[in-house]
DNA sequence: GTTCATACTGATACCTGGTGCCAATCCGAT
DNA sequence: ATCGGATTGGCACCAGGTATCAGTATGAAC
């Protein structure tokens, strides 16, 4: 029956909550060995909302992005974007986004970043990858910082195609560096051999 | 105090749902003028679950993506692999993948099912994607279904780069071409100027 | 020892957003 | 007039809590 420091059981319940935020509390009474009324001034001292709370706030989260700006399709956090001319994005590798093995950042992820820098660049209500060639110069490890810079070359406003350079750097260094052409409405009609974003 | 037929109120609250499910019981009777019992009947009628389930639903679609998302290995499932000549996968356009506005697949995850193919069909320990040339030949829609083709053109064993060509169908049309170049380790000491995957 | 603080537990009332069920209407068509 | 579907009302009940008050256990301080 030896009971646990208060101290240790709340960084429990924390975890506990943080890897399973679907938990009720009667659950983490079976969990935990303590009442349900312990549980629950655990949670009103670490400010650790009810289930039904986090539930909505999850949902909440997963929900806004869907009727939200396009800035929220965008991989990586917009750092700077001016429309038609250039945008910065931040974009973290974190431990889902490398090989386990290696540490290394799989390459869709770097270029999903470039790619959706270089479409939400575009100034129009649909924008499209025609194609693009790209270079990964250096691997793009765990924990970095991966800057990418977006430069659009030509908007092509009549014509329903830019072009657009995106360079990703990790500090100083290039790890990434892509030519993009992209597909505008622009105004015309639609698609016709055009492609995706 | 004219009532609306019955269809109509259904489909209002499908919609008005459908693009607010926070809305309670409640809320909706004020929206659509009739008891609150009725609104039940017609939630149960068009098999509209509660309002705390559909979050629930809601906050586990956005929970698991989170460690089923990143696969671990391969961005779709492999139908066929051949290692260093030639592999198959297919891919299912979801709405996570989509353009809300559009229905059309963000080009980073067409790119990803063919770049974490082109890899996988390496025989090695650890395989980059130095470059890339992509072509996005037309989009792929919602509930598409991607079947990715990948050849080992040049394995390049000795060399250390190999060169992997993919194609992307939706039925007998191409919606996706592209030529890896992938850097292999083939007993040689690491990267250099190598890329990522 | 007694006292005191802190931690824990129990019990109760209350809240929201429902389900399930039954009975009472309303309203139009036959 | 009466039949039937649509609608409404009422009540019991549920999960998963909040809020509050009271009781118990345990260890340290005096």
């Amino acid at each position: 029956m030896e009971r646990m420091p208060k101290k240790q059981r709340h960084q429990q319940l924390a975890r506990l909550i943080e890897d399973n935020p679907f938990l009720t509390d009667r659950e983490l009474t079976r969990l935990l060995k303590v009442s349900i009324q312990t549980i629950r001034l655990d949670r009103l001292e670490l400010a650790i909302p009810e289930l039904r709370e986090r539930l909505k706030l999850m949902a909440e989260r997963s929900y806004d992005p869907v009727r939200s700006l396009p800035l929220h399709e965008v991989i990586g956090d917009i750092l700077d974007l001016q429309l038609d001319k250039s945008g910065i994005s931040m974009f973290e590798i974190r431990d889902e986004h490398v090989f386990s093995r290696s540490g290394i950042a799989r390459g869709h992820h770097v270029f999903a970043q470039a790619n959706s820098l270089a479409v939400a660049v575009i100034n129009d209500e649909i924008a499209l990858t025609a194609s693009a060639d790209i270079r990964f110069i250096r691997p793009a490890r765990l924990g970095e910082k991966c800057i990418a810079k977006a430069y659009v070359r030509s908007s092509g406003v009549q014509k329903g195609k830019a072009k657009v350079e995106v360079f990703t750097y990790v500090g100083d260094e290039m790890v990434f560096q892509g030519n993009f052409v992209i597909y505008r409405s622009a105004g015309s009609a639609d698609e016709e051999g055009a492609g995706e974003a």
